[in-house]
DNA sequence: CAAGATTGACACTTCAATCTTG
DNA sequence: CAAGATTGAAGTGTCAATCTTG
């Protein structure tokens, strides 16, 4: 391992101690929600009421949408967990603690009795329009801001080459 | 925010996401520490007995080793906190889980009475030796090879880029 | 009082075990 | 039995309060 390697390492590791707390940290203060309770807010909103294709602001996982999704109208947890590339225990723990909250309500599925869908309550979906401004600005801030267009190009294709992976990293070798 | 910077800011929370989670998965495997394991045992070793310049493998926090640190075979609590960027709190806490499995032991300093000194018993340095070739590898694996050598040069720029943050960029204004 | 460090309460996360329904 | 989902136990992390020593 190079010196320059070593670099690079310690350098993502950094920021990902940093970055992340900053804006966690403005979300919080303009808020009172944390980073888990916006992202289950936002994925819930896109999965039943899908947006324009790209403007996520919430991390996706890469396996597209499942094949039994019925993404329309009916939320699945297993789906949402997917989707957003979080297990299925985290996703219900923190539906447990939103519940709680008032911002997402589980409601029986009709179609398969073993499951519930999941939904935004009113209160949830005012507190995720009151937090996409206040993300938005702060991403601003901390990252968008902080480098030029073409480092975010740069940027956005190495992660994408890293989320990828070494598995379907065969053939192209670099 | 355009498309071109949302898509940025999914793509690095996605990495985040994923990538952390198949080295800690690696290191858990291979060794059974946990990555803060891992941190706290490479942190507690480099500031007994500093490395050669450069060759962290641990997060380093932008601030430099605090004043009074005397890194000399005395590691204060506050001193690796500081280096690392972790609360008192994480690590107090991380440091009795470690000590419950006799990885780091507490002495009481004896220069300063208020507090305790940290050092890594002998499984504690058994077991940093034993880890260090398997976060190599799985670096190696899910990282550094997935990049040129020119994507790990702009990724660590743009990574210290964001890590100075927004107060430290006043002049240089992009 | 100020600094070093820990603790209580709570939020977040994972793994394996569990319960329920198809 | 297999799939959907939750739960018990333990690790991880934060904030504010606390205790102790300088």
């Amino acid at each position: 391992m190079t010196a320059q390697h070593q670099q690079a390492w310690a350098a993502y590791r950094t920021v990902r101690l940093v970055l992340d707390a900053r804006v966690a940290r403005d979300l919080e203060a303009g808020t009172g929600l944390s980073m888990p309770d916006f992202d289950v807010l936002a994925a819930v909103r896109a999965l039943a009421d899908p947006p324009a294709p790209g403007s996520w602001l919430v991390p996706l996982s890469p396996t597209g949408p499942r094949p039994g999704a019925r993404t329309a109208h009916c939320v699945r947890v297993a789906a949402l967990a997917d989707r957003m590339g979080w297990s299925r225990s985290r996703l219900s723990r923190q539906l447990g603690r939103m519940e709680r909250r008032s911002h997402v309500a589980r409601v029986p599925c009709e179609l398969d009795g073993r499951g519930d869908d999941v939904e935004l309550t009113d209160a949830g979906r005012r507190a995720l329009d009151g937090a996409e401004p206040v993300v938005i600005a702060s991403v601003q801030t901390h990252f968008t801001g902080a480098l030029t267009d073409a480092q975010l190009g740069a940027l956005t294709e190495i992660c994408d080459a890293l989320t990828r992976g070494p598995e379907e990293r065969g053939a192209e070798e670099r």
